[in-house]
DNA sequence: ATTCTTGTTTATCAAATGATAAATAGTGTT
DNA sequence: AACACTATTTATCATTTGATAAACAAGAAT
């Protein structure tokens, strides 16, 4: 194949220069573009192009991540603590305005938290693996948003009270119902690669006003 | 490691007997293997793994398939081509029955051909990687199904025409919104791994039917 | 029974890839 | 200016993994 010396290259290029910098910004700086790079080409890429694309060598990837796994658990830590505000909850809650408003603002916060490039495509990667992640983030929507929601529905509406009769898991899949209908415009960009939709706030409201001029009836139906 | 002689291994036990299929039956076995292994572990799954799954050696897969490469796009293939009843679309077109009713026919049939755990990881790996495969796919969905639900329902609503008045983006988004909610389902089960709804139809039945209480206000807002 | 065809296995290669040890060099301290 | 510390690179290993060539053997043809 011709390849004589590859060894011993004088290296008089351009990346000659060494960086050395403090170990927090280095480890960070590593966990940034990780987060990056793993989104877009998956776990499965290869530690020397993430070095190459950090303009560092490989062997430096190990001094700050024993494994790869270790580095991969870390953007894993990384994505779920930064893009959850606990506050939502409250919003859901707060019984000052109708639950469409509540929703409206609730989603106007929540679609750009996810729906991004890097959060939909490791999230993605995430569940293609075995790993609890998706799990963990999805009981986090379960309980902290749709739930909630559930019971603020029913009180608005004048129906029966959660407590007087719980929510089923079907009265429950028809929230899911709302919630894909609207990240799965995520999906479509970010996942399955199509045009984005043009104006998200404004289509994503609508889909709200359309859940909410049926949802009395199939609740009402489901409680029968 | 103490490894002292890997090869020459007596075989003596089970796997001895060589079974010789006609060339045909053997690839058909292969693909619909694959199609299995790659949708659980990734198109990053190894042809020995496979390999050993099929009861087969490793090398024998190169007579089939040139290349890995080869075997995956046979993957995609078989997916794209099996999962597609072309009646679909006369289905939506059928004035015989509300749009609601043929909604519920069409959601009916296109659920389980779509949401079960090879179509779904599948349908992702491809959309993990930069193949066209997703975009081909969705265009069938949009311009088979969602384009002309558009269509059907301004007419059942005594809308303007789509003649009269195109579909905006923002109203096919809506109904990307419907499709969504329904298929999300299959997302959370076989991609985020969480637990199945109970009954897949009457809760798609009641997705329908929220959206069509919604979308005549919706869509008479978008043409406003 | 012998021969022939070809489906299948055995043995093996070359490149890719995660990981490690030792050498190098940037930065602050004395 | 000499030294110490350590961030970074160089060199290298061991395993994995897609792929190939040659040997083997099941079943049909003679």
């Amino acid at each position: 194949m011709t390849k004589p010396d590859k060894r011993k290259k004088p290296k008089t290029g351009t990346a000659s220069k060494r960086s050395r910098l403090l170990p927090d910004e280095r480890e960070k700086q590593i966990v940034l573009e990780a987060i990056r790079f793993f989104a877009e080409v998956g776990f499965d890429g290869q530690t020397r192009e993430l070095a190459r694309r950090l303009g560092i060598t490989q062997p430096l990837l190990y001094r700050y991540f024993p494994t790869k796994q270790d580095l991969v658990d870390r953007v894993y830590k990384e994505i779920y603590l930064t893009r959850w505000n606990p506050e939502w909850q409250d919003w859901i809650e707060d019984r000052r305005q109708p639950v469409a408003a509540r929703l409206k603002r609730f989603y106007a916060e929540y679609y750009p938290a996810i729906v991004n490039h890097d959060w939909m495509r490791i999230f993605f990667q995430a569940g293609m693996r075995n790993v609890g992640f998706n799990q963990r983030y999805l009981k986090l929507v379960r309980e902290r948003i749709l739930l909630v929601l559930c019971a603020e529905v029913r009180r608005e509406l004048g129906l029966p009270s959660v407590a007087a009769r719980p929510v089923s898991p079907a009265e429950l899949e028809l929230y899911w119902g709302l919630h894909g209908s609207i990240v799965y415009d995520g999906i479509r960009q970010y996942i399955y690669g199509t045009a984005v939709p043009p104006d998200p706030v404004a289509v994503t409201n609508a889909k709200i006003d359309i859940f909410m001029a049926g949802i009395k009836a199939a609740v009402t139906n489901l409680l029968k």
